[in-house]
DNA sequence: CTGAAAGCGCTTACAG
DNA sequence: CTGAAAGCGCTTACAG
């Protein structure tokens, strides 16, 4: 067991392409820039050197040298239970990881879930170990926020923060035309009496589905009842709850839009419970179009959430941002899924 | 809009705490390595003008010469649907970020799920870009294995890889003991016709728990039943369909060892529709005590997995290996938690 | 289009 | 215990 081992075979440098080439430094560095102001023929020459060295950038004297950290930091501002419970999270982090990919800059995972946490990494962003944040935003995004605005490191919210003052840039699904198209599809196939199951007021869409909701029945002259609305914290476990207390409070409603595919999966075995049978006596309308949509049953009508393109345009609103862009917001559409839930 | 805008205040060096400290760059240096062969009034001169100045080490700058990129991987070597579900796989992830952070050592996350992604990522480890990988294994696991092998890269596996050449380090839950305990509840309390829902066999732990359940069953003297054993892939609706499955092939089967918490909670569902009672006519006991495990109704009686130190022992081992130790695996015991399924 | 050279901010023998 | 100095592997004006 030799420890400490030293790895013998240096990785070939910058110097070894050159050489290799026949070219001086500078030219291998411009090569590896984008080629410009280079020879054709160098340009190959550098080309089949590096190939034939298996030369791979040192990316500390690159960043030595740039001043850039050349990579990207996704901030986890959650809780553990948050985190477990939402596929969303997930999915984002996959997209972020693989867009960055693309981009040959690494993405580094930042736990920013306690007041310790933050404490802790407040040096490190404010020394700019990375160039950009990735913040998935939350009613605890706040205090990152301003942490991140007085180290000038440039971030993209996922979501729309709540009582930001400044620009922020963000990028969200149309939570409000979203929740508005469900609930066109649920008065047009005829019910009256709809309920909706909510995610948190300050959490991401949360109160943006409301009003969807709010506005549709209103364009349709139908009654807004407060007893026909509960609130959940986008578990499983709250959306069965939920349902519970609204089937309990009006028994007779036709249909639930429920803020998302999770909760919805509680609803529905609340409904069960009930005797109540989907989409029989009640619709079941949700959101996120998540991986549980098609494991329940029956499968959920549910709205489909751009999660590919929000984290592909988060990537890029960043790069653009670290580029030297201002902030920028965007807005993605959502699209109705129908399944046999409603 | 200042575009590619450059940062005017440049962030303070070694240089600039050494002139505050009136003492040279190495002493700095050395009181940033430890403070070995420094003098006490050094030192704490050092620290005041650190502390003073707000000065963070530029990581790049030490990369470079230590010739350690200071960064770990953490090889997401899973296709989207599984990291979706697998509510262990975040917790890992939470637990190693953590873990590191303690050591101030940032995690890279890398998307090695698909082949096109491997191949991309070769080069990356090659270079040594990392000092070291975290690895999620599963049957998915054994080509990136042995790229980093190739690479003499360090890694830790978390779980035990299948059909593996040579040494390799792993942490793991001790599941085959863990499926002896939770058997052995069941059958203290009564239960004979004990069903089970396995994971699949080349997953983590699939066939470990497997065999602590037919182990303990003819340590009891109890025959071993093929119908009372079902395979699932650790998704709720896989644990949903075995159960339904299960009953239906031995109607009057008196509880079930369930690989999963989620799979737990779809056979919940399933023991319901079917208008049996948990733990009345089925004792329900399962693994992992994840948050489903408290959602459930009834909570569920399941094996506790230590993730925290699971974590935390894959982020040691990774650490001692980037500094020369050999391989070496580590057995975590689990924990029964009894609740109310059985 | 190209090369020579300076410099990025650290660490680490080497002398003393 | 301490300082001066070399060097890590790149990029980037600067001349030409």
């Amino acid at each position: 067991m030799t420890d400490t081992a030293p790895r013998q075979k240096r990785p070939p440098t910058i110097h070894d392409v050159a050489a290799h080439a026949g070219v001086s430094r500078g030219t291998v560095s411009r090569v590896l820039q984008g080629g410009h102001n280079v020879s054709p023929a160098s340009h190959q020459a550098v080309d089949a050197a590096i190939r034939k060295l298996g030369y791979v950038v040192n990316r500390a004297a690159r960043s030595l040298v740039t001043r850039r950290a050349g990579s990207v930091a996704f901030l986890l501002s959650e809780t553990h239970e948050r985190l477990f419970q939402d596929p969303n999270l997930a999915t984002l982090l996959r997209g972020c990881t693989t867009a960055l990919a693309a981009h040959d800059i690494p993405l580094v995972l930042i736990a920013a879930g306690t007041e310790a946490e933050r404490r802790r990494i407040a040096p490190y962003l404010a020394a700019h170990q990375v160039d950009g944040v990735l913040l998935f935003t939350s009613h605890r995004g706040t205090p990152m926020i301003e942490l991140l605005q007085q180290a000038e490191l440039p971030f993209v919210c996922c979501g729309k923060p709540h009582d930001q003052a400044g620009a922020v840039s963000y990028v969200v699904a149309d939570d409000r035309e979203g929740a508005r198209t469900m609930m066109r599809h649920l008065i047009d196939s005829g019910r009256r009496r709809i309920a909706t199951i909510a995610g948190p007021a300050d959490g991401p869409g949360g109160l943006e589905r409301l009003h969807g909701y709010r506005e549709m029945l209103a364009e349709h002259g139908i009654r807004y009842n407060k007893s026909l609305v509960a609130t959940g914290d986008y578990s499983r476990a709250s959306g069965e709850s939920c349902m519970r207390e609204l089937l309990a409070r009006v028994p007779d409603l036709d249909a639930v839009f429920v803020a998302s595919d999770l909760m919805a999966e509680g609803a529905l075995s609340a409904i069960e419970r009930a005797g109540l049978s989907v989409p029989g006596d009640i619709a079941v309308g949700s959101f996120d179009d998540s991986p549980v949509a098609t494991a329940t049953n029956p499968p959920l009508t549910t709205m489909r959430q751009p999660w590919q393109r929000i984290s592909d345009m988060m990537v890029r609103q960043l790069l653009a941002q670290i580029e030297g862009d201002g902030p920028a917001s965007v807005i993605l559409p959502t699209e109705l899924v129908v399944r046999e839930s409603a």
